[in-house]
DNA sequence: CCGCCAATAGACCGTTTGGTCTAGTAACAC
DNA sequence: GTGTTACTAGACCAAACGGTCTATTGGCGG
């Protein structure tokens, strides 16, 4: 039984979560050590690259949660809003528990630092492996594959959208509404 | 004939620029001064509170901006759909000649900084303010209050998404899409 | 036991940060 | 003229920054 996160996980979900509060730059190597319980020495090992390699190893693993939420919401959806209203009050609630102070998961930390061309990419390809997740699930239930990526891409930004508004707004309800803006009111 | 603009709108558009480019912490006081050719005795003039009062400040010029383009969108459009689209297209043409490197102008310099409170409740503000103005023209195009609100927002959600993805990707495309997302294709 | 290497530990460094403070200047009132 | 106010100008500062470097530790192969 190996509970204990290994160093180099313990740096990046303390860097995730930093990132997303404060920002890449509004965030301190010495805050995110601290946090993590690690000493630099460690950081540069894990991290050759220091503060950037620990960006994009925060990216890919917000990445990874939220496909997991993708994957929860629409395994057992019997269509298409389905599974995106289940997404939606999933991530909601998780809004709700983050007291509703952080950036959008999918690309709170992304789009700073000096390394502007590096983060961009970075970004594109976590929002691409979101994106065909979602587009898969739309294959199986019943779309063509371009109905299907056209459909994740909505989904997607609008949720995007919806989750700046909730944040500046500091409540939830946007994000439960989404399914209503984008599909119109349920049909009795 | 007085066509130098003032040292403080100096500041204002030196600091919205670089803000959308660096984010709020990614950008040096030096820059700023630098870029507005202004010295720093100036900006603890024109803004006691430092960077952060000019941020808000950039903010709000910002949000005038897009009511602005908003204006000029909807004035002469003869429905709701073709005032979205004209102003996708103007944002569309701004995001081109920006170079795609720019955060949202909408949202891009705000939810940073150590005063999170303070920049949360500024975004909120300017959030209203160009969601009122677009309810305006709603209502003036015949629809009630209620219908222009909801259809304001779910449009400027739409847009916020838009123009987050359209940066990952480089591509201004996703932005003139987005009318077509949210209405349907058109009907010949 | 030794040798080896991954990993930990944190002192240290040069740079840059936002912000303060004193001095100087231009325009107007009287 | 003098006084006053609004503004410009930039030297200066303590603190924080990301990153480097040396030393040490722990565990495994031999």
């Amino acid at each position: 039984m190996n509970d204990e996160p290994s160093t180099r996980d313990r740096l990046v979900q303390a860097a995730t979560r930093l990132f997303r509060q404060r920002g890449y730059d509004g965030t301190g190597l010495t805050e995110i050590l601290t946090e993590a319980g690690v000493p630099k020495g460690s950081l540069y090992h894990h991290f050759p690259d220091g503060k950037a390699d620990l960006a994009c190893a925060a990216a890919d693993w917000t990445a990874s949660e939220i496909i997991r939420v993708i994957d929860d919401s629409f395994r057992t959806a019997p269509d298409w809003r389905h599974g995106v209203t289940t997404f939606c009050y999933k991530m909601a609630k998780l809004f709700d528990i983050l007291e509703s102070a952080d950036a959008c998961p999918i690309f709170g930390l992304l789009f700073e630092g000096p390394d502007q061309d590096r983060f961009r990419a970075q970004a594109e390809h976590s929002f691409d492996r979101i994106i065909a997740a979602a587009t898969r699930y739309g294959e199986g239930l019943g779309l063509t594959h371009e109905a299907a990526h056209d459909a994740a891409e909505t989904f997607i930004i609008g949720f995007q959208g919806s989750w700046t508004l909730a944040r500046t707004r500091r409540k939830s309800d946007v994000l439960r509404g989404l399914p209503a803006r984008l599909y119109g009111p349920l049909t009795a």
